[in-house]
DNA sequence: TCGGCAATGAGGGAAAAACCCGATTTAAGC
DNA sequence: GCTTAAATCGGGTTTTTCCCTCATTGCCGA
């Protein structure tokens, strides 16, 4: 990584953020805004080995590819690229899912100017930017082994209609199969997210954007 | 309203987006921001007959004092400003509901910067800056009456409640009031907002930021 | 080949949600 | 005083949701 004139990616499905953010740290010195991307699938598109930046800012809620799978696709392809997130709300499990993928860097979306500057600056220099609340979470699940939650295609198809005003009945005629089927991965999920009623369906469903709005 | 010079508040509930359209706006020539807030909330406290701005840039899906609320306040007490929306989402109720309220501009946050100054440079003339979409949604509307939704307090508080995974039983205890009342807004509601369903309250709710995601 | 595992489906019953029929009280407006 | 509207509450019924136990199929790896 040079130490001056840092190469930055911007992933966020809001242009207008995007913009904001980009005068922002124009404002900044030593960084260059190489390629912006409203999702992670125009992102992979754009990326090459030939084309990459130093650190890749990544919002967590977009809709078509999402922020956690993105920051595993860029593990998987890119794992020499550095990762800061932006997101809108410190949800425990997505904190430590992406600290566990090694993220640098994760800030909320009200965070300061300064403390953003700071995230850049720190992880520009090869270190970590953690606020707070990621030392927090950290800290809270340091005993209990937490495996990431993972859903199956099945599942998270389900979990899109269970997002809707659609009863089960007519859920498991959607998905051309018995109720009965769509009853065990009601009980399944409910068991898997900690959830106990169809409200926590929908609202897990809505935090990990599985509907749109 | 001056011609150069105009003087800008921002009320939006993400620092880090703030900072960036202060930067992006200052990029600009003949504005400047002479007033953050996060809320609605905190716009009416700093707000003052001797100290206000031309213009409010104006975030509809804020936590504390919503947008809509925000707006109809500003409406009443200075009713010389001029007000953008910039909203996430192009909701035919809220943009309708906005229009008729007056607003000047209407944006979504994945307008391009270049629209973006666009619609500053259109209201500070004086005129109108409504995209394509929202004169989509003002013929579509253009026979039937609509009149916005209106909820009070106690079907506000009910909602808040019914997007958790609470029962309508323990909303009821929640709320002191026997299940048949809350049976009663549950319906009420149905009615209103045309839904038909428990997840229907809780999908309204979020969208208007009654829940906490 | 066998055992396990994932996806599928079934029966029955208790709880919650949704949909009817209503009612009383209270406050505001004319 | 009368009307109206809003907020509150009640009984009963049907549908949906939730919670058990269990069976079948097919595939994959030891």
């Amino acid at each position: 990584m040079p130490t001056q004139n840092i190469q930055i990616a911007l992933v966020d499905d809001h242009r207008l953020f995007r913009s904001g953010l980009v005068s922002l740290i124009n404002s900044f010195s030593g960084y260059t805004i190489m390629l912006e991307a409203a999702n992670g699938e125009e992102l992979s598109r754009k990326l090459s080995p030939k084309f990459k930046p130093d650190i890749i800012l990544l919002d967590l809620n977009m809709p078509v590819m999402a922020g956690t799978q993105t920051a595993q696709w860029l593990r998987a392809n890119y794992p020499d690229i550095c990762i800061i997130i932006l997101s809108m709300f410190e949800d425990a499990d997505k904190v430590l899912n992406m600290v566990k993928l090694g993220v640098k860097g994760y800030l909320l979306k009200d965070a300061e100017p300064h403390e953003f500057e700071q995230a850049l600056k720190k992880v520009a220099q090869g270190e970590l930017y953690y606020p707070e609340f990621v030392t927090r979470h950290l800290v809270n699940n340091f005993n209990r082994g937490v495996d990431p939650i993972k859903l199956n295609n099945r599942e998270l198809e389900f979990l899109k209609l269970a997002g809707t005003e659609l009863t089960y009945k007519e859920i498991a005629d959607q998905m051309c199969i018995s109720a009965r089927t769509v009853d065990g991965y009601r009980d399944q999920l409910f068991e898997k997210l900690q959830i106990k009623s169809r409200v926590g369906l929908v609202l897990y469903a809505i935090k990990n954007n599985l509907v749109q709005l």
